[in-house]
DNA sequence: CCTTCGGTGCGAACACTGTACGCACATCGG
DNA sequence: CCGATGTGCGTACAGTGTTCGCACCGAAGG
């Protein structure tokens, strides 16, 4: 009943046993998504797309990953993993926050799809990177002696995880321009000032935008400022 | 040369001039488009469906609207139009600055889709709504005595926009489940507590998140608590 | 009145997408 | 040597956003 839909099969087509490549495996198809999600972004990857760069077909890929949902959440938990943490018992603790938050924000723009997927997926499923980032986060802040150690890590990581989000959806922004972050600021200069035209203070804000000259300083001190702000309201949280 | 695909013309094939509908407009498209959204979800929208749900024809919205993504920026600056603003000559200015933070809140927990177009398109196109709240929120600021009032503005929206955003997340996930919130953190509790079995500050944190009774309680108290924190950080800088 | 014309609706089509299914084959335990 | 098991993958399905060109409407102009 069935049709024979496959091509006759011939000693030529049957597979050598040289394995060509290490073999698909969940780890390779992870490493190789993250590295197409940061080239290319979070719209460009597509399973075929992936699968090709493989040398794989195009379904082979859901014999180790149950669901492109899924394969994402294992993306977002390889890179938890490279976020540094200091260790539980650094003399200096607004030191060592301030590191922890400028590695997350790194890390963050660095993989700016990162910030669209924690927009849609819920953390409840935590893989092994981030159960650990957050035990060690935790730890460091029960040592530093605050009471309430959670919800100061919830505070500090809701501002970090605000700031980058905002900045790495910026920076996908410029990036699809094709322009450097100057040129599109200047590209965009005319239709802001407009924007604002009836709006006082915000034309004010634009002027001054445009005026500073390095926008990565800006945004480097954009953050630092709000951190500086939030730890500040912790460090009033802590007993002495 | 090109075929007569359409069926033969007839008087009864021919529209009546009862508009039937209001007609497609760019504003009547939006608000149907934030309907879905709110009701099914961001993956949830098509063109085609929302053409049908407007008793239009899937490729008609085009003539409104140049892109999904432009509707979807057209949807954000709308429910923008939502958030309530504290007037600029507020007595209490942390009163003030809580209501506002807590209007951000409620609309983003009213449009859990909200965060994911954050993280994805940056807020570079500024719509009348944008606009507007950030003139009001500058003016606010200004009025209140911040030295830098955009800079404070960042902050706290930063940890507004962090928190929200991933409170809105793990809400739409406990929506998918179709489980009350308190049921699907019974149900989770297991997996969580495995996951969390050699991380002893985290376990901790589990049992105390599954001791308390009333999950939006949890909620908004975690709100405020980091939304005292930034305004406490921000006191200090405002000059006496 | 008839005619032109800009604007609107839309059916068909294109190039993709994620994924279910079932077959072919390789390897391994008995 | 024989099954069992697991891996790769070709095909197919039901969608997706968007383009194109035609059909039609109401208004403007002669």
């Amino acid at each position: 009943m069935a049709a024979r839909t496959n091509p006759i099969p011939s000693v030529w087509a049957r597979r050598q046993s040289e394995p060509d490549q290490p073999a698909l495996s969940r780890t390779a198809i992870v490493r190789e998504a993250i590295v197409v999600l940061d080239a290319e972004g979070i719209e460009a990857l597509s399973m075929r797309k992936l699968a090709a760069r493989l040398n794989a077909g195009a379904t082979s890929l859901y014999r180790h990953v149950a669901t492109k949902d899924e394969l994402m959440e294992l993306a977002v938990d390889e890179v938890f993993g490279e976020m540094a943490l200091p260790p539980a018992d650094s003399p200096d603790w607004r030191a060592a926050a301030t590191e922890a938050a400028e590695a997350f924000r790194a890390t963050a723009l660095r993989h700016p799809w990162l910030s669209s997927v924690l927009g849609q997926a819920g953390l409840a499923y935590l893989g092994p990177n981030l159960a650990s980032y957050g035990e060690r986060l935790t730890a460091f802040f029960t040592a530093v002696g605050f009471p309430e150690p959670v919800r100061a890590i919830d505070t500090l990581i809701s501002y970090v995880v605000g700031m980058s989000t905002t900045e790495a959806a910026w920076l996908t922004t410029v990036a699809r321009s094709g322009e450097s972050e100057a040129d599109f600021i200047a590209r965009l200069m005319p239709a802001a000032r407009q924007a604002s035209a009836d709006y006082a203070h915000l034309a004010d804000a634009y002027a001054a935008a445009a005026a500073s000259p390095d926008p990565v300083e800006v945004r480097n001190s954009k953050f630092g400022y709000g951190l500086e702000v939030v730890l500040d309201g912790l460090a009033l949280r802590l007993p002495r």
